[in-house]
Order: structure tokens, then C-alpha cells, then sequence
DNA sequence: TACTCTTGGTTAATCGATTAAGTAACAGTA
DNA sequence: TACTGTTACTTAATCGATTAACCAAGAGTA
């Protein structure tokens, strides 16, 4: 049926050792016996068997794990990520495996995908500082990368966003609008990425010779509703805050809602900015101000870096990604 | 290192080959047999490899091939499918394999995929009449099954939306708002469940006892741009519609852009209704109305009935989808 | 001349499962 | 008793690649 090695071998003459070494460019082959060889795969346009070659060497293949939640990957932020996953996975030779997680926890998927040779490394999403997934593989010897600056907090290469850098350029954006009560609705402070984020927020603060005010900082959880509660906090303050940095849209969405009930009119009486650029961010009344992720070349990155451990290739070690400020209306000028 | 089918032979005392037997459930083995290997995999925890497993039968891999568009997956609506795609797979003991499209043709891709032994088969998406995609494939002995109602222009199985009683509800809801210049902005008409989504548009309006004008018909194409023009097109018309029913969520949202632009107020000036219910639909202004779609459903099926197509398993025929029709504030009673 | 290196190949073992074919033991039956 | 079937296994071939080990021929060298 399918055309194997041998048939190649037996169309040019050779043994299936020879085609294997011109194939995977080892081995030493005279110019001429590595055209007939050549010319022989495409004559029969030959494809190596995957799991006879899997059986040997690697499976040449990227895990995923996508989140149990109904909601999973309805996140276009996960979506696009995953498209550049494929992207990079694809330019590396490599194809990318979708595992639904179920019941069983993620490392332990993980690994049992990597035992049966299924996959030959994950890419784990919203690690967590000591994150237990990057501690379990990495000790099964899995090889595994980090979607998030980890610094040094994980036992596994990472691929980073310059979130220090896109809370500074937002909270400069915030000050050069004349804003000085500034507040931030964080995420739980045990992601990786959280305290760059706040640093920062309190860099550029800093420079304008101000400190952040302690109860202006709200840590909150990743969901909308956690962004409303946080929001309705900041405005119980005494003297509340006329700007809001939120660590991700999904807060930001949270705290307009929260604002809307107040009756307070978002971009005029208080100036809102958010981080990821869902879609639904420019869309949203009035448009979100917010930081664009690039997310598709992270996903890129991350497959790249994935497989550059795999194959233990030496790699450059990958700049941090840059934010973008989208300047829409959620965010204007201090009304006074 | 990893555990194979010896070392469980060994610990059990018995051949590789009960081993199998007794881990697929063939061959005749004794009960207490059968618990020697049983205790002895739990043990060793062995789990077996797949690229020798795959050798000798299926991979137990369902693929699917992202298109190339830098927006791919972006699409909330590819998401939320892929996740049914990948727990649907994970029901059935498969995994799903996401490739990047890259140059190649899509056909090419799956043939390959399919080829090397990586997949045993592949989930088509937006399958057009005639799909060239689903004749190349299925002429290649390769399984696949399509995304939406086929009826019977696809030589391979499909999972379809029931299209047309959705079109059906929603022009019934526009009709008891008591509108009667009814428009209708069509998807391509080669895909298939355009002819389906326009039947459920003419029955609801000759049930009302009026005929569907041609001039208030427009094929357009997928893209938000197509459903701008679209609109235009249709304000132009001598007596132009009170209400429109758009294929998409996307040509909706251009036609509220044009609407927009001619100064409309969507809602009362015109009614208008979507299909498809992406996130954004319930956060344009006004929300749009619009027929949500069973998205993670719908890759859950359609995994099941791949692998039921792989294994030769027969199935009952899986019922058409049903549309919901989520009513909000873009679609409001005739203005008089 | 005799020895060692390269170059350019081949042979055959190997990866870890599945499964056809064979076999021993025992029960049923004519 | 002899034959036929079952049941419960084992042996060994097989899937299709990779690769260690081997080998022959020619080049270089002391």
C-alpha cells in the first residue's frame, strides 16, 4: 500500500541504510548514489512512516494541555496562541497534540503523554511561581517551556512578555493624562508575571515622584467577577482612585461593569486601562485602552524554544516580547 | 528506562503476548491470569508506547489543519470547537492533531498526514458543495468527516446545524415584531447550509403569507467588509428592508457598521439579527440578536462520528444541531 | 611492502507493540 | 478408544524506520 524505505531503496539500488543516511543527511554517500536516491523518494514520492520512525527516535511532536473548563480555549487570547504554536511547531517540523485534560491533572497527562512517546515536550500556559507542573516534568525529564517571563522561579526555560514594560508605558500614559490617583486591580500574585507587572506600575509612578498608595492595589482573581469586586472596593475608598490600571482585560471588563452600576461614565469620570487586547476590548463602551499581546508570535517563540530543548540546540536566549498601548477612549484626561 | 510489555511479561510470569491479549481484550485468558497482568501493569504503572502500537495498528490521532489566515483560531467560533474536537477525541480514547497549513493545500496536508500513519483522519472545516478537499481525501481511502449539514453533496459524513429551522425561528421573530421587508444578507452560496439557511428564510415568510424579493436578497461574502457592502447595497434599494437577517455574525457586525455610517439606529431605525453568537455579539452596541450555535457540541460530535467512521463502528445517524435564538436589543418591533 | 585512514557502502539488530500460527491439556462425544 | 473442540497459553513474525558494526577498495605514508 503506502511505499516504505525499501521500496525507495530497491528503485535506486541501494540498501535501506544508504536511503535512510541521505534522508536524514548522516552517514557518508557519493554525489551520485544520493541522486538516485533522491530521485527515487520522489518518483514514488515517498513519506517516512511516523511511528516506525517514532519507535527509534522522536515523536516530533508538541503537547498542549487545554483547560477542562467549558470555557476553555473560547479564550481568543488561548486561540490565538495556539495558532502560533502550530505555527512554529510546523516551521520546526514538529505538529502540534490537543489533549483535553478530563479528570487527571496536568502533569500527570503530560507525563503520560511523554512516557508513551506520544509528545516529546509541553508548553505549559499561565505558570505559577514554583509552578508543581514545570517541578513534576522537569524531574521525569520531560522537556517543557513556560508561556510567561519566570525569571528564574521555574526549573524550565521560559518565553516572556515585557509586562514591566507595558505597565510602565500604560501608567505613563495614565500620568501624562494628569492622573495621580492611580490604582492597579492586580492578578493573584503567585502567577508568574505578577510582580513584573506591578514593578512597573510602581517604576513609573516612582519617576513622577509619587509612591503607590496601598490601598489603591487590589489583588484579585482572573475572572470578570473578581474585576467587578475589585473595582467596587477601589470606589468604597475614601478618597478613590481617577484612573485604573487592571492586569488583564478580563479584570478591566469586571471594573466597567462595577462602574456602570456606580453610574460612573468610564474614560470621563474615571480613565480605565487593560492588558491582553481580547478582541472584545475594542469593542467594549467606551473602547478599552489596553495592552496588545503579541500573541501569535508568542506562540511561535514558545514552539521554537520548546524544540530548540528538545534537540538540545543552543539557542539565543529569547528578548522579552513587547506590549503595545492601544490608546482608545476608556482612557482620557483628568476632568478637573 | 519506560516500562515495555516485557518487563509486565516478566513481573507476570507470562508472554508479551497474554499481555496484549489481556490489555485489549482479545485472545482467551484465564481469570486468574488476567489478574496477574492486570496487578503487574497497575505495578509498573506501565503505559504502553505508542509509536509501536501505531506500528502495527491506527494512531488513534484525528487531525485538524488550521487555515493559514493570520486571524486562524483568532475565530472564538474555531476555538470553542476545537475544544469539543479534542474532548470528543479524548472520549474516545483519541487524541487530535493540530497542523499549521502553511503553503501546502489542505487536501495535500491531510493526505500526508494521513499517509505517514500520524492521523487516521481529519475533521473538515466550512466544507463547500462539492468540497475538493472531501473527494481527494475520501478517493485516498482517507477518513473524514465534514462541519455542517451536507446533505448529500459530500462524498464523506458530516454533523450539521440544523440551519435552517434556525433561519426559520429567526425570521419568525422578525416577522412577529412585525416587520415585512424582510432582507437577508447570504453567506457564499457554495458553502454548504447556504441553500438550507435561505429555505428556513422563504418558509417562515411564505407561512406569513409573503414571498422573499429578490431585491432583498444579497450573497456576500464571509468578512465583515463583504456584510458593510452588503448593507449598503441594500440601503440603496428603492424601498430598503426594516429588517435584516445576516448569514454571520461577521457580515452583522459590518452591517452595523454601515448602518452606522448612514446614520441608522440599529434597533429601532432597523432590526437586525445575526447567526452564530460569537462573544462579541452580546457586547456590540446595541447586542446584537442572533442564533448561537452549538459550537463545543458540534466538535464533540463530529470527533465521535470520525472515530466511528475509523473503526468501522456504526452509528446512529447523529441528528441536525439546533440553533437558539439569543433575543437582544438589535432586533426590536417595526417603527411606525 | 605493509600498514593505517577514509570513503562509501551493506548487513543485521533494534525500537515495542500486535497477532497469526502452533501446542498442550482437557472435556465432550461417537 | 479415538476423534474433535475448546481453552489457555507461547513462539515468532511483523510493522518500517534507524544505526551500530562490519567490510571492501583505494589513498596516503613510513
Amino acid at each position: 500500500m503506502a511505499t516504505t524505505i525499501k521500496d525507495v531503496a530497491e528503485r535506486a539500488q541501494v540498501s535501506t541504510a544508504t536511503v535512510s543516511y541521505v534522508l536524514n543527511g548522516t552517514g557518508s554517500v557519493a554525489a551520485a548514489t544520493r541522486r538516485r536516491v533522491l530521485d527515487a523518494v520522489a518518483a514514488l514520492s515517498y513519506q517516512p512512516n511516523h511511528a516506525a520512525r517514532s519507535l527509534r527516535t522522536r515523536s516530533r511532536t508538541l503537547g498542549l494541555v487545554l483547560p477542562p473548563a467549558p470555557t476553555a480555549l473560547a479564550d481568543p487570547a488561548l486561540a490565538e496562541l495556539v495558532a502560533g504554536l502550530s505555527e512554529g511547531a510546523a516551521d520546526g517540523g514538529y505538529y502540534l497534540l490537543l489533549a483535553a485534560q478530563g479528570a487527571r491533572s496536568e502533569a500527570e497527562l503530560g507525563t503520560e503523554l511523554a512516557q508513551t512517546g506520544r509528545i516529546d515536550g509541553l508548553v505549559l500556559l499561565d505558570p505559577r511561581i514554583d509552578d508543581e507542573r514545570a517541578l513534576i516534568l522537569t524531574a521525569a525529564g520531560i522537556p517543557c517551556v513556560a508561556a510567561g517571563a519566570a525569571g528564574n522561579s521555574l526549573p524550565c526555560p521560559s518565553i516572556g512578555l515585557d509586562l514591566e514594560r507595558g505597565a510602565y508605558d500604560a501608567t505613563r500614559h495614565l500620568l501624562q493624562l494628569g492622573h495621580r490617583r492611580i490604582a492597579m486591580i492586580a492578578l493573584p500574585s503567585d502567577l508568574v508575571g505578577s510582580e513584573s507587572f506591578y514593578q512597573g506600575f510602581t517604576t513609573a509612578l516612582a519617576e513622577s515622584g509619587s509612591v503607590p498608595d496601598p490601598e489603591l492595589i487590589v489583588e484579585a482573581g482572573a475572572t470578570q467577577e473578581a474585576g467587578m469586586e475589585a473595582m467596587e472596593e477601589l470606589l468604597s475608598r475614601p478618597e478613590p482612585p481617577s484612573a485604573v490600571l487592571a492586569a488583564s482585560d478580563i479584570l478591566a471588563f469586571g471594573a466597567m461593569h462595577a462602574l456602570y452600576d456606580a453610574g460612573l461614565v468610564v474614560g470621563s469620570d474615571l480613565a480605565l486601562v487593560g492588558c491582553g487586547d481580547l478582541p472584545l476590548a475594542a469593542h467594549t463602551h467606551p473602547p478599552l485602552t489596553t495592552l496588545r499581546v503579541p500573541r501569535r508570535s508568542l506562540g511561535v517563540a514558545l514552539a521554537k524554544r520548546l524544540i530548540a530543548l528538545i534537540e538540545r540546540h543552543d539557542l539565543d536566549p529569547q528578548p522579552l516580547l513587547n506590549l503595545s498601548l492601544m490608546i482608545r477612549r476608556s482612557s482620557a484626561a483628568l476632568q478637573r
